[in-house]
DNA sequence: GATAATTGGTCAACATGGCTGACATAAAAC
DNA sequence: GTTTTATGTCAGCCATGTTGACCAATTATC
C-alpha cells in the first residue's frame, strides 16, 4: 500500500505489467489485421489499399489531401495504392464543385463491397472480444487506446468524433 | 433497451463502435511504434531488430526456433536481423550445453542497453496511458485485447504468462 | 554404424510499402 | 500576372516480408 521500497514487489509488477501490454499490442495487432491481409492478397492488395478503401469509405467525398493527413504517409505512396484502386474501378475520383484542382475521393460499389467484407471480419473479431469482454471492459479499452495516441492523433480524432 | 428493430439506433451504434475500435486499433498501434522507430532509425535498425532484441531481453537463452514461432516469420527474414544484430554485438549466440545444433540467443550489454531504452519510451507511454484510465480499465483492455488474438497466439501467450 | 530427422544458416529472387528528390499541370488566390 | 495550392508522376532507395533450393552439424532412430 504505501509505496516504501520503491525497488520491490510494487515496481517489478509495475513493469511486468508494462511489458505484458506491450506484448498484447503487438500480438492482438498483428492478428487483428491478419485476417484481413489474407482477404487483399487474394485481391493482389496490401494494408495498404485496405487502409485507402476503409477511410475513403468512411469519409466520402475526402480530398486527397486528407487522406494523406489520416495516415501520415507521402503522397508518393499513397499515389501507388490510390492509382491502382482507381484503376481497378475500387475508387472513383471526381472534381471538386467549388475547387476544381480538387479529386474528391468515393468508392464505386466494388470498392464498398470490399470494404464491407473487411470491415466485416475486423468487426466480428471486436464483436466476439467485446462482448466477451463486457461492456465495461469495452469502455477502458477504448480509454487506454486514446491515451496511448500522440496528441495530434488524438485531435484529429477527436475532431473527426465531433463532426460526425 | 429491448431491442425490437434491430436495423435501428442499437445496429448503427454497434457499427460505429466496432469502426472506433478499428480505427483507434490503428492509430494507437502506429503512435505506440512511432517513437521507437525514431531510436531505431538511428542506430540504422527497424522494426525487426527490435522484435529480436525484444524477445530475447525477455527469454535470454531462448533458441532460434522459440524466438521464430513468436514473431511468426519466416527463418531467412530472422536471420537477415539477426545476423546484423550479432555482428554489431547486440545479440550473442551459445552453443546449447544439451543440444549442440542449438544457437540459444542472449543480449550483450550493449543489447540490454537499447532493449531497456526501448522499453523505456513504450513503457512510459503505457504506464501515462494506463495512470490516466485506472486499474479498471487496464484490466478491460488487457482483456478486450487478449479477445482480439487468434487462438493459437492465445495458447502461446498463455504458456509464456504461466512459465514466468 | 548407416540413415533419417532436426536445428540452424545461406543464396537468390521477388513483392509491398515506406522514403527522398525533382519536376509538371491545373486551378485558385493575391 | 505571379504565386501558391492540390494533385500527380518519374526514378531510385530501404526495410522487411515471402518462396524455393540447398548445405552443414548434430542428434535420433532403425
Amino acid at each position: 500500500m504505501a509505496d516504501i521500497k520503491p525497488s520491490g514487489k510494487a515496481l517489478f509488477l509495475r513493469e511486468e505489467e508494462l511489458r505484458r501490454g506491450i506484448e498484447l499490442m503487438y500480438f492482438a495487432y498483428r492478428d487483428f489485421t491478419g485476417e484481413a491481409d489474407s482477404i487483399l492478397a487474394e485481391q493482389d492488395m496490401g494494408r495498404a489499399h485496405h487502409r485507402a478503401i476503409y477511410f475513403v469509405g468512411r469519409h466520402p467525398g475526402m480530398r486527397v489531401s486528407d487522406l494523406l493527413a489520416i495516415l501520415n504517409i507521402t503522397k508518393q505512396s499513397l499515389s501507388r495504392v490510390l492509382s491502382t484502386l482507381v484503376k481497378d474501378g475500387y475508387i472513383v475520383q471526381k472534381t471538386g464543385a467549388g475547387d476544381r484542382r480538387q479529386r474528391l475521393l468515393y468508392l464505386t460499389e466494388r470498392g464498398n463491397a470490399l470494404e464491407a467484407r473487411l470491415t466485416a471480419v475486423q468487426g466480428q473479431r471486436f464483436a466476439a472480444a467485446y462482448r466477451n469482454a463486457g461492456a465495461k471492459a469495452v469502455e477502458g479499452f477504448q480509454h487506454v487506446l486514446q491515451g496511448l495516441l500522440d496528441v495530434e492523433t488524438r485531435s484529429q480524432v477527436d475532431r473527426q468524433d465531433k463532426s460526425e
